[in-house]
DNA sequence: TCCATTTATCTCTCTAGAGAGATAATATTT
DNA sequence: AAATATTATCTCTCTAGAGAGATAAATGGA
């Protein structure tokens, strides 16, 4: 694939369109770095957020399809490939729910669990390192606040309606 | 597609951890209402995107599909896709380019920069609402300020790499 | 209890978009 | 000028994941 020259941007923008397009091209920068970091441990972002949220439960590291794809933002069919494939690398397996014949628990394997640890350390440690090069201590802990309330306000919403 | 419960969720998060994923949720969240805004439009979000840069190019209204693909961090064969859907609804037009005959020049039809120019207002609209609601207005300055001191810096990055 | 409804998961089908490579035109080297 | 390398775009193929709907179990009402 060949590469272009960049174009001039020419405009004046609103606070609203410098927040959007800030977050957007931020979350896009990290996204890109941190789906690399997790296909350097053989694993595809979405596959990534699955284990985390397992690593993450409270329950011996196993969730069901139906709470992984709600946490996950997945959709059912789409969980279910997922979670074949994860089951074939090992990652994770499937056992009966003997309070329900309906549903499947789906657990991290200690190979899973190690995985996930190891790829969230280097995550942190990488993007740490990247947020620190760009942004002083009390920006970045100002910045963690006001994100932090935006997406909070904006889950919330969503639950709402 | 069935629904689940929400799961609970216990950490004591670093700054970096709370930036990043306070920037994938607002992110994604904001992402949702956006296309949702382009798809009452009949546009998918990156046929939006595609409009959008052709929208803002200095030469009236025209790109090539290599500029184009570059812009929106799009694949050149996904681009090829893309422009054929867009120029069968009647939004964009190709014209061969006189200049070098490998070259094709797409430009904006009148529908197509009056449609994305409709879709641009709404969006700013909606999200200017959004927001307001959120934080208030110095916050809100303070948060665009800093994502766009963060955003500029990654992709400087990313350049140099 | 029996039937209707709801719920959990899965399969099937379809589309967006990536990657590889083909083609044709232009640019560069000899 | 001829040969070679580079560039722009396209087609072909493949995969991730969405949506619709099927199946089977559980729940609730008569």
């Amino acid at each position: 694939m060949p590469k272009a020259k960049p174009r001039p941007w020419s405009v004046t923008p609103s606070t609203t369109t410098r927040i959007v397009s800030g977050l957007f091209r931020s979350r896009n920068y990290v996204w890109d770095s941190d789906s690399k970091v997790a296909a350097r441990y053989g694993v595809s972002w979405t596959q990534f957020l699955v284990l985390r949220a397992l690593r993450f439960t409270n329950d011996a590291f196993t969730m069901s399809p139906t709470e992984l794809y709600s946490a996950t933002q997945a959709s059912s069919s789409g969980m279910a490939k997922m979670l074949r494939g994860l089951a074939e690398k090992g990652l994770v397996e499937r056992m009966s729910n003997p309070e329900d014949a309906r549903s499947t628990l789906v657990r991290l394997t200690v190979e899973g669990a190690d995985l996930v640890e190891e790829i969230i350390d280097q995550l942190v440690q990488t993007n740490t390192e990247l947020f620190a090069d760009i942004l002083p201590e009390n920006d970045r802990e100002t910045l963690a606040e006001l994100l932090e309330r935006l997406s909070r306000s904006l889950e919330e919403r969503k639950k709402q309606s």
